[in-house]
DNA sequence: CGGGAACCGTTCCAAATGGAACTTGCGGGG
DNA sequence: CCCCGCAAGTTCCATTTGGAACGGTTCCCG
């Protein structure tokens, strides 16, 4: 095949080895995870779209909604009340389109949102009856396809998980939110 | 605030607990982290985002690459050929959206592209010399950025996060792509 | 007080997106 | 040997997206 040498790995990588034997295995695939300098990023966007793409799709199909304006449900069903920008904040969706997703859940009665006494900028919104109906009847299967992905990891594992990337996120202030033009190598 | 209670959180979760003294926290954030049946998916996809934004931002202002062009040339910088259905099971990204991002990244000089031999169906994507060059100008500032992420780690729980993400990343095949309509429990 | 900065949500519009249909090339069973 | 099914890429087009600019509100500081 000749292929030029890939850019070297940078970093070992801990103890993680290549699994030798699996033979139908994606040639992409396994560089991706054991030969990429940025190996927390391609799990995290791997797992991320797996994850996704089959669930929002479902929603959209079956419930007619998209995955912002589901997104908002969840973050309500969550927190019980919140506002727009809560939403911004936790999910990463711009908030133009936040704001369509949150006028097409109130016109199609999922939500309702009222101004907030005592700042006049924020509205408050909370899931109606319909609403909270809708994410009894969807949560469940977010939920079985997530423990589907987890299957192959035992309770301990799980918690293990649970709690790295917890601490990861827990950082999260300490992250920039852009990244400024010259900067090759910090 | 009087809000009503939030779907209740099914699973315990493993040891995690709420870190008790966070107090600027954000209370969706929290609510998202601690009391979230579909922990692990909010976990993807907050680091995903918090990771993609800023650097896909950054490509596209300095370099004038749109995310899914970028990830044709990272795949290939792993890998030193591939064709474009390797790129979209490793991404999961559309292949129309693929087919635009290869003709362009060709049209720049970026990739070359032949036929396979053998297979008339295939194209073999390489870097081409610029190619090359522009992914070691910025592969740094990728790698800087999740390290950056992930600094709040040592280096054994960096190891173990690498290790369970990638052991759940290697069950991918039987995972379902699609979620059949009527299924709420199944 | 008063003016400027910051903040929330909305609107506008050019550009990106992705589902569906289409083209071309391989393969396997009558 | 020839169809029919399937896989890789491409094209078409309606829809969604998100950057930028805007209006209204609150907060801060002189």
């Amino acid at each position: 095949m000749k292929q030029q040498a890939p850019l070297q790995a940078a970093q070992p990588m801990g103890a993680a080895t290549p699994l030798a034997g699996v033979s139908g295995m994606d040639e992409m695939l396994e560089a991706k995870l054991w030969r990429n300098p940025c190996w927390f990023s391609f799990r995290l966007n791997y797992l991320a779209l797996r994850y996704n793409l089959p669930l929002y799709d479902w929603v959209r199909r079956v419930h007619g909604l998209s995955r912002p304006e589901y997104v908002v449900l969840y973050s309500l069903a969550l927190t019980g009340a919140g506002c727009a920008t809560d939403v911004v904040r936790t999910s990463g969706f711009p908030k133009n389109t936040l704001s369509r997703a949150v006028r097409r859940i109130e016109a199609l009665g999922l939500v309702e949102r009222r101004r907030d006494e005592g700042d006049g900028r924020n509205q408050v919104l909370t899931l109606s009856q319909a609403g909270r109906a809708l994410m009894e009847a969807t949560m469940p299967v977010f939920v079985a396809h997530e423990r589907r992905m987890l299957s192959g990891l035992n309770e301990e594992e799980r918690a293990t998980l649970a709690r790295l990337m917890a601490k990861v996120v827990l950082d999260h202030d300490a992250w920039p939110d852009r990244i400024e033009e010259g900067r090759d190598a910090p």
